[in-house]
DNA sequence: GTGCCGAGGTTGGCTGTACAACTTCGGTCA
DNA sequence: TGACCGAAGTTGTACAGCCAACCTCGGCAC
């Protein structure tokens, strides 16, 4: 799959805006220009130029060429999914310290996210995470029993749960994930060196796996000034949105 | 263009999917079924799909039907773009009151995201956003000067800037959104009616408009409690990034 | 009753054609 | 010299076709 003609055509696209070849503002050579230099058709090169334009990378309109938006490198979902391949992304030693596994029946929120039926156990993974040394982040998440079972096979001081997964066959192909403000708790207080009630930036996701089966429900919380979460979003896609907050209904342990 | 077929089916299969025709995790029809049911073309069908993929909607490979991720209604561009018309898909009231307009050369910062020559006028303006009287937000919008000139004409007490720009030719067509975790300033304190120093949740955008030009360079700063951000990633797009907070380096006043 | 296999169903990738809608740019005219 | 117009360039939409890669499901064998 990522050796189709269109993948390649892409990547290498992407490599040419994020070394400047276009500028910012600059325009793409056109789309048929494109298609004789690829030797293949215009409709392989649009849909090269398609996924280019869901990155946020390029802007296209009818009648004038398409204008490179920016030229900062577009961050892989696999870098996002996992922390281990995102803090080796920038340099950084990435770290992970079990702090508690735990199988017990599902919340309703759990349930609901997991698409679980009422009772059905799950496993919570308490995690802190630490970039060199430094705690920044910490990570709860909760699996369906039978992805737990994996994790909680894996030695505590493991680096990295999504890599160990992938390779047991868990893929996670989609995520909806939530970013907004929370209070530390005494776990957080504890594990991350801050007081409880301090602001904590938190996101939440919703993984699933290529057959739209809900694999994940995590929350994340860093301490301030440690991450920031970009986004590009435009007329053309939606997947960006400003949700109202309610209070919490039923929130996990 | 909003009436092209492909655009009418994916609004169509949008409005299935959000009345739960289908179900969390429930297949859709096939693409030969669909494009006979809507007398179209497969390739219009799945340009179709595309979209609600790209919405995070649904999931797909090959082999087998698609499935429903999850039901929860997209939000519109628009919607996000301007605080009006989200407070009114809420059926809350939306406020705005202007604090400050001030035309100034632009920092250094400014000029980056904005693409303007070191020295370049740009307009600042400080607003005070509210949902049924409440405030909840400080909004810090910089123009390049010919929007900016635009903007300080409209009354103080207008309700959506987007709108009026809107109307007067200024289209947003993309944007870059960076959510973060800030510390409260004065005016921030004052406007909101916190202590400095609070935690308020950022939001930093750079718009720009169908041919590419930057209109708009935002910060947010949001209440804590009052929204979150959600965001749809996959495999398929990269939309989404976790970046390293560095220390500021130049930001606006 | 369970497991395996193959036919059929389904989507993804790639190609091609045609035409509409829009933008750019060069030439001409006042 | 500036404005206008038309030709040419460019992308978007819709269609058609073909084949590969994968998944489902029913039938058959043990």
């Amino acid at each position: 799959m990522k050796g189709t003609l269109y993948r390649k055509v892409a990547a290498d696209l992407r490599e040419a805006i994020a070394a400047g070849a276009y500028g910012s503002g600059g325009r793409l050579p056109a789309e048929a220009e494109l298609a004789e230099r690829y030797g293949v058709s215009r409709g392989t090169i649009r849909q090269a130029l398609g996924a280019l334009r869901a990155d946020g990378l390029v802007t296209s309109r009818r009648g004038t060429r398409r204008v490179v938006l920016g030229t900062t490198p577009v961050q892989s979902f696999a870098e996002l999914v996992s922390f281990t391949s995102w803090a080796r992304s920038l340099g950084e030693e990435p770290g992970g310290r079990v702090e508690r596994v735990e199988r017990r029946p599902a919340d309703p929120r759990e349930c609901e996210k997991l698409r679980l039926d009422p009772g059905a156990e799950v496993v919570l993974v308490l995690r802190v995470r630490t970039l060199s040394g430094r705690a920044v982040m910490v990570e709860r998440s909760v699996y369906p029993l039978w992805i737990g079972e994996l994790v909680a096979r894996i030695p505590a001081d493991a680096v990295s749960h999504t890599e160990l997964l992938q390779e047991q066959g868990v893929v996670f192909a989609d995520a909806d994930h939530t970013i907004d403000l929370t209070a530390a708790d005494a776990d957080d207080a504890r594990l991350l060196g801050c007081e409880p009630g301090d602001a904590l930036l938190r996101e939440r996701r919703r993984s699933t796996d290529p057959g739209g089966t809900p694999v994940e429900w995590s929350e994340d919380r860093y301490l301030p000034g440690t991450v920031a979460f970009t986004v590009h979003n435009s007329l053309a896609t939606s997947a960006l949105a400003r949700r109202h907050r309610r209070p919490p209904r039923a929130e996990g342990a």
